[in-house]
DNA sequence: CTGAAAGCGCTTACAG
DNA sequence: CTGAAAGCGCTTACAG
């Protein structure tokens, strides 16, 4: 009895190819490993008849002998609700993807509550061999994922700064290089009184960003850096905009550690009369097909992160085959100009 | 040799827990799948074993005995950059994820340009026997991959109308039902002259919603219903409105295919001077955050897209199982009032 | 109720 | 250059 209740067609094996060529089992896969062994004339043969009755390898007895999975796993750490908004995921899979599947590795993807829950999933998915490596988002300051790698020894890679004490390689983007970039613009049509709306502290990209703000402001002589955390929701960019525009010495300009939290100031603004980008500069921090939906468009860092999804998956591919990658920067975020940032109001 | 370069660590395996618990590994595996053939104690002892040393079957030994891959496929067919934005995919993998991860069973995720390499990437998959079945979204009227799926014996499930002539599956919701609703709600508000900015016309669900459009306008008596289709895109929902709000007997409501496509109109109908809602009423096909995000807030058609992943990984499971599951209705969307929609300029 | 053995479809030393 | 065989970690009839 075979697989599923339908009828499953009978897959053919090598076993078949060798009875068709003559040969031992042994010669048809080391033909088709193109390992030495065979000559090129029965190599020849032995492929021509895989390629005629449409052969391809089991995963699974090529991971019972081979000891490797040929699949990698994602594990994403969010609340459901939040993941609708966000374009990152799904572009940086797409990246994932455009590189797995030419080395014929399968996307095992998971989503689940929070790190806890990542984690008894690590556990699990690696126990039962499905994967042979991971990748790793969301990076926490302090991420109890990680110990949890290395203590089991699951190769993965680090989406985010590398981090001394591993040995996991990390690929990552130069935020604080495009937080400056995005301050000096600011800083060079004339404004002076910049604050900065953050996501979640305990990610450690948004500790990057924020300390990388503080210096830039700081750096231009413009006092006491102003700084709002936020959990990167739309209520939470709309409190803390209303905040921030409420006090006598509003800031001129705003920058937001995500778009979704910059579309939500739009909206504040507008309820309070303030006019964008006249009386209020916005930059938005993730550039999306969002920051062109609204009015006025917004301006916003850009990442490459289809760009950056390849290179976690290249990166990946070669811990797993043990050939230690190191840790890779990928593009800093370019500032694309829209219409939601002008000279500060004289 | 083991494994990954960093020298893997030795997963434990039946053979340790016979060992330890002094029996066969065949009564070892008997007692780990509660099947009978093991004395109580026995088992008792075997699973104490078994979860001290930590123990998980291997994915690829079960999967090569047992003939079950234990994942499952969903090869999502669209170009890269119409993802981001969409909310539809994240939610509805979350609402797979549910149901598989308690089944134990993964979810293998692939991300193509179109249904050629759809079909490819769907007979790869199956050849190489990395799932047991597959999840069909995003159905075409004439859609080439149900062929294939059938010609393979692919346990599938449809995410769109059930086909009469095929053997799949399907789960659905009813997509007419909702559109009539939206028309009836915004002819009892009073408007009569009421288009229809339509999806890509290739897909099912597109045809079935004008079709129940049509109907419900020519049930209510308000002569030729206007449609426009569109490839669901921000681009073409600007050039949709702009031409509809360009005629001289313009509609005054407006019914969009999605949210990208209903927001896109908000701006054309502002650079157009055409006030929302008080002269123009518009709905969004599909609720999201986007709709609350602009203003003025959009009246959507709000879907349950979790509780769909749920009910069709369900039906997958049950027909990989060879329980001939037959398709299943899950709730319609309901209307989802905003600011959006008011009644017509007298 | 239990043990010994074959088999799933590959890979890979090891002899010839 | 090639063949015969063991082994990966399970499941499952088949004897006792």
């Amino acid at each position: 009895m075979l697989g599923n209740g339908r009828g499953a067609v009978k897959r053919p094996t090598i076993a078949e190819i060798a009875a068709r060529a003559g040969v031992s089992i042994g010669a048809v896969s080391y033909a088709l490993n193109g390992r030495p062994g065979v000559s090129a004339e029965t190599r020849r043969l032995i492929l021509d008849i895989a390629d005629e009755i449409g052969w391809r390898p089991s995963v699974a007895a090529r991971s019972l002998s081979g000891s490797r999975a040929h699949s990698v796993g994602l594990i994403i750490a969010r609340p459901a609700d939040t993941l609708g908004v966000e374009p990152f995921f799904m572009r940086f899979i797409a990246g994932l993807e455009r590189e797995l599947s030419g080395r014929r590795t399968g996307l095992l993807l998971q989503v689940v509550e929070d790190h806890r829950a990542a984690i008894e999933a690590m556990r699990l998915c690696w126990a039962e061999r499905r994967v042979d490596g991971m990748v790793v988002t969301d990076l926490w300051t302090q991420d109890a994922r990680i110990p949890v790698l290395e203590e089991l020894k699951i190769p993965a890679v680090l989406v985010g700064r590398p981090r001394p004490g591993t040995g996991l390689p990390a690929v990552w983007t130069d935020d604080a290089a495009a937080v400056v970039s995005a301050v000096d613009y600011l800083v060079a049509l004339g404004h002076r009184r910049i604050a900065r709306v953050a996501g979640l502290p305990a990610l450690e990209h948004t500790r990057v960003r924020v300390a990388a703000f503080r210096e830039a402001v700081l750096g231009h002589g413009l006092g006491e850096p102003r700084v709002v955390q936020t959990d990167y929701t739309w209520e939470e960019g709309m409190r803390a905009t209303r905040a921030l525009l409420s006090r006598r010495d509003r800031p001129t300009a705003i920058m937001f550690d995500n778009d979704v939290m910059a579309t939500a100031a739009l909206n504040v603004a507008q309820e309070m009369g303030v006019s964008v980008p006249d009386e209020l500069s916005i930059v938005a921090g993730d550039d999306s097909q969002l920051c062109v939906m609204v009015r006025p468009a917004l301006t916003a860092l850009a990442w490459d992160i289809q760009a950056y999804g390849v290179h976690t998956a290249r990166v990946l591919l070669e811990e797993i085959d043990g050939r230690s990658p190191g840790s890779r920067q990928v593009g800093t975020a370019g500032l694309v100009v829209r219409s939601s940032t002008t000279a500060p109001p004289v």
